[in-house]
Parts: structure tokens; C-alpha cells; sequence
DNA sequence: CTGTTAGCGCATTCAG
DNA sequence: CTGAATGCGCTAACAG
């Protein structure tokens, strides 16, 4: 028993279209993989079997017939913040996810601040792949190496990071500005009326998706918030070590410090720098990127609120982009949308 | 640099194996698919080349040779408030997704309120289905009838509500209790120590969802926000009218109404009603789910936040993991975590 | 322009 | 217990 019987509705094949229809297989197989090289009528003939039958392709068949493998390189920041690390990871169960579609990924590691590194990497991908994702540097020698790789027909998906400038085939990753004014949000009614001083860490200033998360920011605590007075962004360059150092300034020179919003990484050492000075409970911390150590801070009430995106989300979004544009499949729009997390301590994963 | 040595890109075939083994292809079938009628000798010898040669076999060149169409049947309540029907549209689409992968879904509508109705759906599905999807309630007869199902060997999924008690394969939807935790946080700090009274509204008590998410509510509002008076839960029926009446009288006897959370749908009776009172931007409201109409209400600063679940995300996962459970794949589980989300007029999709 | 044929990788009889 | 043979639905040469 189990498997009742396959009933009869095992649905039209090829080889059904191609009988109604009059004609060879191979022929049925031109006009419906719109190949050329049939006389209109004929072309008429089948299409008019097709939806008369119903006749949808089976893609397992035709993948294994066209007995295709694929081949995509991924290029991941070296330098390995927790966040990034959860990235590499997923896309390295991605990769195990991908092999049963005959399709395979190779991993190449490079440090995300230097622009000429990537590029080299860009530029010297080798024929033989057939896509390529890459963490993005808004940088004119970048796009260029991704227009390059366009020209020579290889698609490329720009992961967290997006060249928006720069002929990719998809953004895989979060709209930062969107999750700017998400923080500022949080960060005001947070506040509650409160009044004081709300200072804003980022990695880089020259890294498109912190910039434009502060200019997010801004934006919606200038327009909502306009009694909370924004310092001027300083730089931690993700690292905690250079953030604590960040911190441990604006604490100093703000004793009435009331919001911190970092949109970078280096979260351990803000934790740190406001311990030290025990604030941690009463300063508004949104940070963003949900990892082990901004999962604990979190729960332990330092941070009040998490922005964060889903790795493993991206990795496999990545992986679905690629393949369904390398094997002519349609994609599911909205599966491919990166939603904007938020994580209070109640709707933790 | 660039292509890892996987050397010829091809990957072993089962026919490799079976060569490197010294066995027949069937034979080798035979190990890899656990079947028996091997001596273990060569069970051995085969192993040993499977791992040797890295070995995976082809699903879909698997599927293919089976020739096997799974059937499932899915059921939805038929009394459609805006987030039903956008489930029963994301079903829909995930159906054509799923007739990619030779399996086909079947929807039946029933009165989810009606323990005894959706018993009988469940108790007539049909021999010739391998699996069932259905927004579930939690009743003994619907319980007995779930388990009947398991019984006959036959998968059940509960969608979005949950039988806990019964032995479905599997629940796809958000944590509730944990949901209302993430409400209570929400209502407590947008309040920002203001004083008063906060109601809650839900469609129905006996509804598991939407109790447990007043469960949660009730918590976190009685150990963090002592101070908020808390009124006891009134019913709405999810449905536009009756939360209207409903809460007119609540705004008719509390003058000090400042929080509002509704656990259940009929949120455009709610808007009506604050509109009505003109004080529907004073008073926190936070509604459940992401519709056309809680989003417009987000938009115009009324509701100040919804906690939402991805009706896409569910139909896909719910196929995903009866599909996966018919042919004995694995899956992700990480994937099928159907997380709670928070938006807030920043954040929305 | 159209048809014939030989696989793709695996599951499954049916013999031995 | 094991092996040879057949076919799933489709693609891709290669003939006509």
C-alpha cells in the first residue's frame, strides 16, 4: 500500500504533444524551447497540442537530459566579523544544498575594504564559471569588473553590499536606508521623550550600506525625533578594539548620552566601553546584524533592539538567483526579497 | 586561485561506484538505497566506493526513474479575512511551483471555527493523497482525526495553528506566546512610561493562537509594565463589526485608554472606531499580521506596529516539507523556522 | 524544415 | 544473493 496508485493523470510528456500534434519529438522539443527552424504552421500545430493538453515540462528530465553542471564563485570578506562568518557558513551548507542540483560553488576570500583586492579577484575570475556573488565595494574599479564579467555574459549577484551603478544581474541583501530609519524609529519611541544626546558609530563612511544606513537614520530622527540632538558619525572600521575606543569618547564627552546606534559591526566593544562606564542599562543601543554576541547583549538588556538580515537567507537567495538564471528558470519574486529583521529579546529565532 | 581542484567537473555516477565496487549497477542501487538481499561483504566493498569516489545520488535523475507524482491536500478556512486569503493566494502559487516537481495540492475550504466540520475533512481525505496541510484546531476530534491520518501513514502539517497534542509531522507558523512577549515589549516601551489602561482584543479565546498570544501578552505586560493597567480580554470574532462595537465600548468606558492590542483580525472595525473617537494616533495600537489594510493603517501612523507571519513563506514551507518527507529528502531546517516579524512603516515590504 | 536515435543517472523488473 | 535489461521525459547530435 503506501503510494496509492499514480492514478491515471500522470500528466502530457513531450512525446504526448508531439503525437497530437503530428509531428516528431524533436520537433515538438524545437517549438517549445522556442528554437528556430519550423514552419509557422507546424509552430501553430504543437502550441495549439500544448495548452490543449496541458503539457508543462518536466525540469528534472530536462536537466538531467541537457546533463549540465554549473559552476559559481562566491567572494567572501577575509576579514571575519561574526556576521560575515554566519554568511561563509551558510553559504557553505548552500554549497551542499546546491550539489543535488548539479550545481557547485567555489569560495574565494578577500578583504572587503581593499577595492584594488577585489577587483583583482573580479577581474580574474576564470571562464568555466558560470556566475558569480559577490560581497560589493562601491568603487569605480569594482563596477568595472563587474561590467566586465557582464560583457563576458557571466552574471553576477551583489551580496549585502550592492554597486547599484554596475550592470549585476540582482542585489541579494537588505534596503539600508530603510533600515536606517528603521533604527531611528525604534530609537526615538524608545526614547520615549526623553531628551538628550544620540550618537551614531558606523565601520566606514565610505562603505555604501553603512553610509546609507545613516543617512536613513538621519533622516527620520531630523524629521521625528527633531528635539534629539545627533552627534556626527564617528568610525569604529567594524573592528572592537577601535569601537571601544569610540565609545569610551562619546561617553566621556556626553554625559548626557541617551542613544547609540551602531551600523556597523564591533558590538563587543561598545558592550565593553558601556559596562565600564555602567550605562549599558540606561543608554537606547540598536545595533545591528543578530549574532551570538549581539543575541546575548540583547537578552541581557544592553541592546535594546537588533536590525538585522537572515545569512542564510542570502546565501541560499544567492544560489536560487544564479542557478534560475542559468538554467532559464522563473523565480519566486517575493522568496527573494531580504526582509528587514527586527529582533527584540521576545521574537529571538 | 579560482577553481578548487574538483577536477573533471562531472560527478561520480552510481555507475562509477558499481564499477569501482566490482558489483552490478543494481547491486549498488541496492546498498545505496539501504534495501536488502546484500550480502554485507559486499554492502562493505560498495560503502567503501561510495565514500571513496564522494558519491551523491541524483534526485532528480531519481525522481525521474521513479516516475512517482505526489498528491497533497490542503485545508484553509473558508471564512476569508484579508490574511487567509493572501495564504490561500501564496498556496496557489506555490501549487505551480510544486507541479514543477511533480507533485500537485488540492485545496478545501472549511469553517475553521468549526471543530467538527474540519474533523470530517479530515477523517474523509481521500486514500490516493500522500500528505495534508491544514490550518489546524485544537479539539479532540480534530486531534483523533489528525492522528487517524498519521495512523494510516499519511503526513500532516498544521498550518499557522497548531495541535500540539496530536502527531502531525510538523507545525509551520510563528511561536505564538512568544508573539504576544514581542507585542507586550512593543506596547510597554512606545508607551515610554506613560500612565493608563491597555486593552486586548482577540477573535476568539478558544482559538490556541490567539490565546496563547494573550498568554504572552499578559506576561511580559504583568513582570515589565506593572504600572499599565491591564483589562481583561474581550472578543472580537475577527470580524470588522463586531470589533467595531467592541471597541467602541472599551474607548465609551475608558477615558485613559492608551495601548490597544489586538490578537486577532477585524482591524479596519478598530480603525473605524478610534477614527470615530478622533484619537486614533494618541492611543498605541499594535495589530497582528501584514495585510493591504494593516498596512495602510501602519502607514498613516495608527497602528504603531504589526507582528506579522509570511503567508509565502508558509505555503512554501508546509510543500516543502511533505514533499520532503514523501521522497525521503532532507531538509533545511533552518529554512523552515517561520520567524515573527516586526514592522514598523520603515521596514515594510 | 523535420524525423531518428542515442543517451543523461537512476529504479526496477526479471533472470540467473 | 546478484546482474542484465528496460524505461522515465527530455535534449542533442545526426540524418534525411
Amino acid at each position: 500500500m503506501g503510494a496509492g496508485e499514480t492514478g491515471v493523470i500522470g500528466r502530457a510528456t513531450l512525446e504526448d504533444v508531439a503525437r497530437a500534434a503530428g509531428v516528431s519529438l524533436a520537433t515538438a522539443d524545437r517549438v517549445v524551447n522556442r528554437r528556430d527552424g519550423v514552419r509557422d504552421k507546424t509552430i501553430a500545430r504543437v502550441e495549439a497540442a500544448v495548452s490543449r493538453l496541458g503539457y508543462r515540462a518536466d525540469p528534472a528530465a530536462a536537466r538531467l537530459a541537457r546533463n549540465q553542471n554549473f559552476r559559481f564563485l562566491f567572494v567572501l570578506p577575509s576579514g571575519a566579523n561574526s556576521f560575515m562568518t554566519m554568511l561563509a557558513e551558510q553559504v557553505a551548507r548552500t554549497a551542499e544544498w546546491l550539489a543535488a542540483q548539479r550545481a557547485f560553488i567555489d569560495v574565494e576570500h578577500v578583504d572587503v575594504f581593499d577595492a584594488d583586492a577585489l577587483a583583482r579577484v573580479l577581474e580574474g575570475v576564470l571562464p568555466g564559471y558560470h556566475g558569480v556573488a559577490t560581497i560589493a565595494l562601491d568603487h569605480p574599479r569594482v563596477r568595472a569588473a563587474i561590467d566586465d564579467l557582464a560583457d563576458r555574459g557571466v552574471p553576477v549577484v551583489t551580496l549585502v553590499s550592492d554597486v547599484p551603478s554596475a550592470r549585476r544581474l540582482h542585489y541579494v541583501g537588505i534596503d539600508n536606508p530603510a533600515a536606517g530609519r528603521t533604527a531611528a524609529t525604534l530609537m526615538g519611541r524608545f526614547l520615549g521623550g526623553r531628551q538628550g544626546v544620540v550618537a551614531v558609530i558606523a565601520g566606514s563612511l565610505s562603505l555604501r550600506d553603512h553610509a546609507e544606513r545613516l543617512y536613513g537614520f538621519n533622516q527620520v530622527m531630523a524629521r521625528e525625533f527633531p528635539d534629539l540632538i545627533m552627534l556626527p558619525a564617528v568610525q569604529g572600521r567594524d573592528d572592537n578594539e577601535q569601537t571601544l575606543a569610540a565609545t569610551e569618547a562619546l561617553l566621556r564627552q556626553h554625559a548626557d548620552l541617551v542613544g547609540l546606534y551602531n551600523a556597523g559591526a564591533g558590538n563587543r566593544g561598545i558592550a565593553a566601553a558601556l559596562q565600564q562606564a555602567g550605562r549599558a542599562q540606561e543608554i537606547v543601543w540598536i545595533a545591528h546584524e543578530l549574532t551570538p554576541h549581539t543575541r546575548r547583549f540583547l537578552l541581557h538588556g544592553e541592546i535594546d533592539a537588533i536590525i538585522s538580515q537572515d545569512p542564510g537567507h542570502e546565501a541560499r537567495s544567492a544560489a536560487r538567483v544564479l542557478l534560475a538564471y542559468c538554467s532559464g528558470d522563473r523565480l519566486v519574486a517575493d522568496q527573494e526579497r531580504i526582509g528587514i529583521d527586527i529582533f527584540l529579546r521576545d521574537n529571538l529565532p
